[in-house]
DNA sequence: GTCCAGGCATGCA
DNA sequence: TGCATGCATGGA
């Protein structure tokens, strides 16, 4: 990969394995929009991008080199090489098929704090509503980071909140949720600095002991916010997609159950039901 | 009107 | 341990 930075714009070449589209409105994410431009804006670690892919396949972002350096070159995962993932992946057939078809979509590391409320705020809903809740909350609680964009609010902002507060965003039931996890957070009985820092069993246990987190969440949250690749949440779709896995999961996932799972979600979506 | 969505807490056997 | 039920909301 080759990073050329001039004022405000970072341009990156030879990425390989980075469909902006696919990895960015997949559901593991969801505060990326399309601009008219084609190109994506969104935020995350309390700055704001705008990316998209010029007609060479060369990256533009705008940012500065810094924020690149410190923040992107990390959430979109760019140390890793998927190119060679998705070749072991593609041992097995129906994941194949599927990175012929999806080819690109990354795992986000995103932040602990914003994956947690956010997979407890997607649990029985829909990307399209979990996208719309998370916007207002954004927009009413978040630091604003430029005229249009605002940073995910803080634990400590949210704990301020009252539960009549996050159901009037349209949370529903799950305001409780989102109360009880900011709470617990502000005060430090939860601390995802240190849950970040365990291994993957202890991790999932200390997930598993919020209020509203279950199994599907915390390995969300797991894949999605502590990096753990090796997690594969299961939803009402993957539910559908394991009945092609009647003797489990193939040994070609292992290490990387997380980025099967994401082709798989996607293709889910698109062609069962 | 009914069904469903990146499920979970609760009560009960 | 496993299973049934209720739960907020809006789009299909």
């Amino acid at each position: 990969m080759i990073i050329e930075a001039k004022e405000n714009t970072v341009i990156l070449k030879g990425v390989k394995c980075l469909d902006l589209a696919l990895t960015l409105d997949c559901g593991q994410a969801f505060r990326w929009e399309k601009e008219k431009d084609g190109s994506w804006s969104g935020a995350a670690f309390g700055k704001f991008l705008n990316i998209r892919k010029n007609e060479n396949g060369d990256l533009i972002l705008k940012t500065t080199l810094n924020d690149f350096n410190t923040v992107w070159s990390h959430y979109f995962d760019l140390d890793r090489d998927y190119a060679e993932i998705c070749e072991k992946l593609k041992e097995d057939r129906l994941v194949s098929s599927t990175i012929d078809e999806y080819y690109g979509i990354r795992i986000l590391n995103q932040e602990p704090w914003e994956a947690l409320v956010s997979f407890v705020i997607s649990q029985q809903n829909n990307i399209k509503r979990i996208k719309g809740i998370i916007k207002r909350l954004c927009d009413t609680y978040g630091e604003k980071i430029n005229n249009e964009w605002h940073a995910f609010p803080s634990a400590e902002a949210l704990s301020r909140l009252t539960v009549e507060d996050f159901e009037a965003l349209g949370a529903g039931y799950r305001g409780k949720y989102i109360k009880k996890l900011a709470d617990d957070v502000a005060s430090g009985v939860i601390n995802l600095d240190e849950i970040k820092k365990m291994n993957l069993e202890d991790a999932k246990k200390a997930l598993l002991d919020i209020y509203g987190v279950g199994i599907k969440v915390a390995n969300c949250a797991l894949l999605f916010g502590f990096q753990f690749i090796e997690c594969f949440p299961v939803d009402v779709w993957m539910k559908r997609v394991l009945a092609f896995y009647p003797n489990g999961l193939p040994e070609c996932f292992k290490g990387y159950e997380g980025i099967a799972q994401q082709y798989l979600f996607h293709w889910a979506r698109n062609n069962l039901k």
